[in-house]
DNA sequence: CATCGGTCGATACAGTGTATCGACCAGTAC
DNA sequence: GTACTGGTCGATACACTGTATCGACCGATG
């Protein structure tokens, strides 16, 4: 698991291959089956072992959920595999159950019925926002590791799209609003969010 | 396109390869590659076909980020293979965009530099729960079909778990909390966030 | 009718995850 | 010390993937 993890750091998710794990761990791909039942079992694994890095801390609710969304965000950033994982399988290892439980413990003055929802919601906007966050990282990335050819690349084709007259108000949102940048856009809809949850469970 | 996305819906994502899309269309693999550069662009293809469905309508903001949540929602559940796409890579596709036009211009009498930031957090939420529904609802599906299946199969490991007491917090909520169903899960989530755009954007 | 140019797709390659089953070896009985 | 037996382990094999290559073919031109 390690080793997967190493591999995809180094390399990406679509690196990790049984094969080359059993390579790095010198031993015969086969030998790999006494462990995990599957790839999918491996990936879990990672995921699990991904949550190990994830401690919300913090006192109060808000305080602690917004720790944990940055916790996330945080692991996403050191290990971008995550953000293709995160929410595709339920998520029951015990580093994920200890985080969950991290969490619960600390929204204990907040009343039972309402706990189940808020922490969804809060984890359903991180792995959105993680995921569209490495996305666009991985986009600029491919046309040339530096924004100045990224705008020269992705430019001519928004302008070209919006010269055709079809997206007017997205055309005018995309030329005239200050643009932001991840951490802010982050923070900002996690502040929605939180807001939102505030109003209804002091209601 | 239309080909691999009949094959996703029949038998998942993963069931979509260029040599079952070929051979629906009665068509030699390598054919593929005038249309297409690469399997990633037909994927991207999909997701940007499915953007189609997406029309949110209403009257005002909160209607129609309302309806362009739910309509994302829909067409997840309508093509499941979506949730493992979403926000996977940027969405810079005609009906993409298109769907981003028709929100933006619903947005006229917001703040034009607060619009960006509430299409992005709104778009986080949906794709982070949307995921996170889908994922659940295989996991179930895969146990047996039915909820009573599900039920046994999950429970007893939960039990195990929980009978540690290394997460006492979090086993009184499963136990004592009522239990949502997805519909509800999604749209109280998706109340905080509104309440919190709300709260933000009329200050 | 001959030649040329460009297009098309059969073939090949380097991988993938995993089922199978023969080889091997520790432990036992004589 | 030797023969046998049971069970484990992993080499091999299979079915499949996405895609690069390049020879064959075919329509258009001289």
């Amino acid at each position: 698991m390690r080793a997967a993890i190493q591999l995809a750091d180094a390399d990406g998710l679509e690196a990790v291959s049984l094969r080359k794990v059993a390579t790095v761990l010198d031993v015969r791909p086969m030998r790999l089956y006494g462990y995990i039942a599957s790839k999918e079992e491996l990936l879990d694994l990672m995921v699990d072992a991904a949550h190990a890095e994830i401690r919300p801390v913090g006192d109060g609710w808000r305080e602690v959920l917004r720790s944990l969304a940055e916790a996330t965000r945080h692991a996403a950033h050191e290990h971008e595999w995550l953000a293709d994982l995160l929410g595709g399988r339920p998520q029951l290892g015990p580093h994920a159950l200890a985080s969950g439980e991290a969490v619960v413990a600390a929204l204990g003055d907040v009343d039972v019925d309402a706990i189940m929802p808020v922490v969804a919601a809060v984890n359903a906007y991180v792995i959105g926002a993680v995921r569209r966050e490495i996305a666009e990282r991985r986009a600029e990335r491919a046309t040339g590791m530096d924004e100045k050819r990224w705008q020269a690349s992705l430019g001519p084709y928004l302008e070209r799209t919006f010269a055709t007259g079809r997206f007017p108000a997205l055309a005018t949102v995309v030329r005239d609003a200050v643009h932001l940048d991840a951490d802010h856009t982050f923070r900002i809809g996690l502040d929605f969010l939180l807001d939102g949850i505030e109003a209804r469970i002091s209601r």
